[in-house]
RNA sequence: GCCGGUGUAGCUCAAUGGUAGAGCAAUCGCCUUGUAAGCGGUUGGUUGGAGGUUCGAUUCCUCUCACCGGCUCCA
């Protein structure tokens, strides 16, 4: 709600104006805005432009959740005396607070800090802003024992800063905050974990106590409906129950073993990307998993990500297992001159790699030390860069869109520290894609440092069935790497040209991609990805010969289909068949045995009975030819 | 790598220093079944691994491996 206030008075504050006048806003208002500042309700009414912000909004949403943490540090405060506190803002869906303790804390001492929350809401104490010289705070900090405060405000220029109390609790803070401990409703503490000072790894490691917060209780309920959702996603506990693909501490950690219904999906992944690659005019190319180190150098990855490379040495020569598909990409460019006529120059290539990842950021199928890209570079002319560029962009998004995917998120990642190049190469390359987003009418942020040593990147997030958002494709443009590999092209001119590269994946790590996919659709999968598609439920053995003869005649429609011939009941089958999330269970008795026919039940458990064979045949291979998500049985 | 937690049958979980157990799954048999669990029998364990304390360790201690929640990192 946006106010004119014309008159400020003196004295007065925004929530008594705000009741005086707007009644109908009481207890809805979380913060405002006064003039295009965020403020408390309590801050001094100003002449000019009064937002009042609700729950509706996000910034008081933000301010509602920074307050829940306080809160929470107050209860950590009482029930753990001497313990100092770190950072503890909002963050999207709730708050944390980072705390240092004596003793670690356990879950049982989150519902105790749980429970000292709502006895602080419920004493409604006054959250009131003041205003500190800063050495007066720099000199309460330290003789309170708050060194990361202290710290905090060492860096703080300004000779003011603002401390926000509530009771006996006083907090260094920005703000700002609810006018009172009672007004936070419905909240709940999640998770504990440990957290870095400052996220740096060589400072205090701290424990963070997660928590969130709702205006109401559906609200709130949603939210940990949702976040029960995740756990029911799962993709490892799905690719257990599922017998997709499994793990092995024998073998070592982060490599993927894929049983026969987890690589048939796999198949299906890469069969749909080799054909697209074709149909784009990409030429599919394979290189090996070892090269000498010296063409790591060379490329300079070496330089950059040692650590992360496994390397190996044999008869004295240095051997690196490929981390990254480019450098041999580029062999396979050098290998012959190349004129302007070849341009731009595609190579595509399903790129298994290996990289040690530190052991504690491995996570299923989503983190691992061995996968493979769909990793592609196209070598064209600088002219040729921003078209080449939209046309990886559609291509990456068209096939994320078949896949199900249908929100977006763009980020336009610029040059980091300490890369390599010029800032000519730089601007080129990142103007290349700008204009290529814009061309489209991509909507994107810029995320400023975060590209990578050689070049800027394109980033893809997409948001899943219940709202998670995935990293996904990336388009990088290169000056960079085709200058240290020296590699050209002819030009018209009959002059050596140096050529621009695009780095470019679609789903990026087939592993990531279908953890995703599986967490994405919960195990249910469509038609054309589901590892069994159909299973045939004879009623009884009598019934079995029918059911082979339905299942040579769909498999050699190029279905997967199984027969259950499990002497047991058909209850139990069904029963089978729903919880390996198969979309189809035909099952034929007498009626269809008699009539040719089979009667057909989908996941949701509709089914049809009676239907004529074909028609349900045509149904299914449609549902399979154009990736449809549910079978139309009527068109 | 760091902080915290967990590790018992294929899976989910019991057993607080004294003979390791249940359900499901598997398997065998009976049943011949009409849209989410038919009935009965049987099998299944170096309690992640190594060491230690103890008369005795799933249980207590040390180391180690893996996994889980985060942090940091992610070409």
């Amino acid at each position: 709600m946006e106010i004119t206030v014309e008159d400020a008075g003196k004295g007065n504050n925004i929530q008594d104006f705000a009741d005086s006048r707007y009644p109908e806003m009481a207890g809805k208002a979380i913060a405002a805005r006064i003039n295009d500042k965020l403020v408390d309700l309590t801050a001094a009414l100003e002449e000019g432009r009064l937002e009042l912000l609700t729950w509706e909004d996000e910034r008081a949403r933000e301010v509602y959740r920074h307050t829940a943490s306080h809160i929470m540090a107050q209860a950590v405060m009482e029930l753990f005396p001497g313990a100092k506190l770190g950072f503890g803002p909002a963050i999207a869906d709730g708050f944390y607070y980072d705390f240092d303790l004596a003793s670690s804390l356990s879950p049982e001492d989150l519902e105790a800090v749980e429970e000292r929350m709502r006895e602080i809401t419920k004493r409604d104490l006054p959250i009131v802003r003041e205003i500190w010289g800063r050495d007066d705070a720099i000199r309460f900090f330290k003789e309170s024992g708050q060194d990361y405060k202290v710290e905090l405000l060492a860096d703080i220029e300004d000779a003011e800063v603002s401390i926000y109390r509530q009771g006996e609790f006083v907090d260094l803070c920005r703000g700002p905050h609810l006018t009172s401990t009672g007004r936070l409703r419905y909240f709940k503490l999640l998770n504990l974990a440990g957290a870095y000072w400052r996220g740096d790894e060589k400072r205090p490691m701290l424990q963070r106590i997660y928590g969130t917060a709702f205006y109401d209780q559906g609200e709130l309920d949603a939210h940990i409906y949702m976040l029960s959702e995740a756990e029911r996603r799962d993709h490892r506990r799905i690719g257990r129950e599922l017998d997709l693909f499994s793990f092995h501490e024998e073998a070592g950690p982060g490599v993927v073993f894929y049983h026969p219904k987890g690589a048939v999906q796999r198949e299906i992944i890469e069969g749909f990307l080799k054909e697209e690659h074709r149909k784009r005019g990409y030429d599919m190319v394979v290189t090996p998993h070892l090269f000498k180190g010296q063409l790591w150098h060379e490329s300079g990855h070496l330089d950059y990500y040692a650590e992360n490379m496994y390397t190996f040495e044999k008869d004295g020569v240095e051997y690196v297992v490929k981390p990254m598909n480019c450098p041999g990409h580029i062999l396979i460019y050098r290998s012959q001159p190349r004129s302007y006529r070849d341009l731009p120059l595609k190579f595509f290539e399903l790129g298994t790699v290996y990289r040690y990842e530190r052991s504690g950021v491995l996570h299923g199928l989503l983190r691992v030390r061995g996968f493979t890209q769909d990793d592609a570079h196209v070598f064209c002319t600088e002219e040729q860069l921003e078209e080449q560029i939209r046309e990886c962009l559609e291509f990456a998004f068209f096939s994320l869109r078949t896949f199900g995917f249908e929100d977006f998120e763009v980020f336009l990642s610029t040059r980091p520290e300490g890369s390599v190049g010029s800032e000519e190469q730089w601007d080129k390359a990142t103007d290349a894609l700008a204009k290529a987003l814009e061309h489209l009418g991509i909507n994107y942020q810029v995320d400023p440092g975060e590209g990578v040593f050689y070049g800027p990147k394109i980033d893809i997030k997409l948001r899943d069935a219940i709202g998670r958002l995935w990293q996904g494709p990336t388009v990088q443009a290169d000056f960079n790497l085709p200058e240290r590999f020296g590699i050209t092209y002819t030009g018209a001119d009959n002059q050596p040209h140096r050529p621009a590269m695009i780095h470019r994946v679609v789903l990026a790590g087939i592993e990531r991609f279908y953890g995703i996919l599986i967490e994405h659709y919960a195990g249910e999968f469509p038609m054309w990805l589901a590892p069994v598609q159909i299973i045939l439920i004879p009623v009884a053995d009598r019934h079995l010969p029918y059911a082979r003869e339905l299942e040579e005649l769909f498999r050699a429609e190029g279905l997967r289909v199984e027969v259950d011939d499990d002497s047991q009941t058909v209850n139990m089958k069904i029963r089978k068949a729903q919880m390996q999330k198969v979309p189809l269970s035909v099952v034929v008795g007498d009626r269809e045995v008699e009539a040719g026919t089979v009667s057909a039940r989908d996941r949701s458990g509709h089914d049809i009975r009676g239907m004529d064979r074909e028609q349900f045949l045509t149904a299914a291979l449609r549902s399979v030819r154009e990736k449809t998500l549910s079978i139309d049985w009527e068109a």
